[in-house]
DNA sequence: CTAGAATAGTAAAATGTTTTACCAAATTCC
DNA sequence: GGAATTTGGTAAAACATTTTACTATTCTAG
């Protein structure tokens, strides 16, 4: 490593040489531990300050155990949504002196099992993890045997007592189901978001039980699980359309599926806030500016991260506290996207 | 630390003991050096398998000196830029086993020096880095102390000679030019981007030298520096409208800026993509859904963070390579926001 | 048959911290 | 004025690896 002048690495040793004290009176300044003079104090952190002192955090970790390293473990960061949530994980850790270790799984259980096992190889003091779809608590079992404390977050594992930080999803999907059977809606339709995804079922959970009030059912044919995408959206609606299966509202699974449903409804003839209504989730900052502006669910997910980051921090601070389930709030937000129907 | 059940952390020591073999054998099998027989190195295998063994890579680093942490700095990874960029990074240092280990400045210089030197202490092995605004080469000082390799992304720093892969903002601001001249604009302005930022004017040279070609000049009240937001854009176009100084045609820093034109030339009565054009930077992918859908010149962010990620690799494996500046080049998008001017 | 080389593996030092047990000097108490 | 306590600090072990120098055994060549 390294080479030509590359200066020594100064160590604590150094630090003690240059300062008059021993190595062990330099850590105990430096952790605010033992019983030092407020004259020692000061002449150590001049000599840290004057060579340059960056203590080696392998040697310290190595001999404590302790570490300031959190391991992020997300989907895909490149999707906003993750983006946002690691930025505010990241922020609110390193407040705390802790710095984000971060891996993408892709959603593959095999990788998210490799991408633990490396960071926990790491040191890392915790975790905060969205769940690949097909983890169950036996997943996380090795984070327990190590008895590192870990948070999930976004996507919930069933019947597993971890500390959990989502959305409360249902909520959600009542928020949008209550607004449509109030504008009147009868016939709706449920597009994306796939199978397995138990955010997609609270939503859609959430939508049927508002609908049902009014004694409207959503029929297992309109309801169409897939990708998360726009393409998606496109192409389930247009299928919806070929059928002939007349609809008055679509709810997307989020904000990319619903732009997705434009292009489909517009190819179809249709006027989106017109002749049909769309609702999406997230409120992506697009969605406002689209045509016609979105009406959407909007989810916080800067909240969601710093909420996950301090639970993280007040777990490895405090190791018996029992498991918490947090769930944040939606909000609505009705834009021109939706209306009352048979207005056409 | 974890308590109760915690299993106790297994060492290479036990695996050695459970192999029948010395701690020195399972370390030299592990890391493929030494010469060992095949016959011992499936019986190490085995045993590392069947305790579970992880190492400790903090004791590996403290006594190697080598570590398979990588450091990426940048401004905010919430930016979708910058969130792809990343992701690219971590799956390309993931495939030669690294870790990515995230920060974000938020462009602030001091908490970008506070990160390196957390980072150093920390032990990366090298680092990836959008400078903070005000960066130059003293900034990089530390790092260079310190024996580690680095490579600067997407801003360049002046008057230092380090590993760079960027964009040709030259280029790309050449493509808007160049087209606008083509539709035979002449009176075109200059909307967003932070005065010092070195990418704005590059962009804006490209500009002006494509529009020279025709003896189009840009005045300098007709360039207006701010902030890269949608929020900058209207407000920045609104001003210009208010003046009452005609043009044809807004290139804006990126597509946030341009979406907020969009905003204020519908506020004052005008068509985009009609009485006036507009063209951005980046084409995120939002941009091909408005309306109209924006012309832009498409920046490659995912590019740039393999790219980065790299040359970085490269650099760690090979010490003496020469100082690489690798610019990666735009593409033009047309769409629906640019036409001939005058046909209002 | 023996000198030398190749093979397979090991013992022990070293890495930079933290932490425990301990010590000497100064101070307080009665 | 001596015992007890407090103050300020230190020596050395421990953490889990990697790596160097070395040994014991087997093989090869002449």
């Amino acid at each position: 490593m390294g080479q030509g002048i590359m200066k020594k690495r100064v160590s604590i040793k150094q630090v003690a040489a240059h300062a008059g004290v021993s190595v062990a009176t330099v850590s105990l300044v430096l952790n605010g531990k033992g019983r030092i003079s407020e004259a020692t104090k000061k002449e150590v952190h001049k000599s840290v300050k004057k060579l340059g002192f960056i203590p080696n955090k392998s040697a310290s970790r190595l001999r404590s155990g302790r570490s300031l390293l959190i391991g992020l473990i997300v989907n895909d960061i490149s999707n906003p949504f993750f983006a946002e949530l690691s930025a505010d994980v990241e922020s609110e850790a390193a407040r705390e002196g802790y710095l984000s270790v971060m891996a993408n799984t892709g959603d593959d259980i095999d990788r998210q099992r490799k991408v633990i096992e490396t960071m926990i190889g790491q040191g890392v003091a915790g975790f905060i993890i969205s769940a690949a779809t097909g983890s169950d608590a036996s997943t996380f079992q090795i984070i327990r045997d190590y008895g590192i404390p870990y948070v999930l977050c976004v996507r919930d594992v069933l019947d597993h007592d971890a500390d959990f930080v989502g959305f409360d999803n249902f909520m959600a999907g009542g928020m949008a189901g209550a607004h449509l059977r109030e504008l009147g809606h009868e016939s709706v339709v449920f597009v994306g978001g796939e199978q397995a995804n138990i955010n997609r079922r609270n939503r859609l959970e959430g939508v049927r039980e508002e609908l049902s009030r009014q004694g409207t059912k959503i029929d297992d044919a309109c309801v169409l699980p897939g990708p998360a995408t726009r393409e998606f959206g496109t192409k389930a609606v247009g299928e919806l359309l070929e059928r002939g299966r007349p609809f008055t509202a679509v709810v997307c699974f989020n904000d990319y599926v619903a732009i997705g449903a434009y292009a489909a409804l517009v190819e179809g003839g249709m006027q989106v806030g017109h002749d049909v209504s769309v609702v999406g989730f997230d409120n992506v900052p697009e969605s406002g500016a689209w045509s016609p502006p979105l009406t959407t669910v909007e989810l916080f997910p800067r909240a969601l991260g710093a909420r996950a980051a301090k639970a993280l921090l007040a777990r490895i601070g405090e190791e018996s506290l029992a498991a918490e389930r947090i769930l944040l709030s939606p909000r609505l937000i009705v834009r021109k996207s939706t209306r009352p129907p048979g207005r056409s």
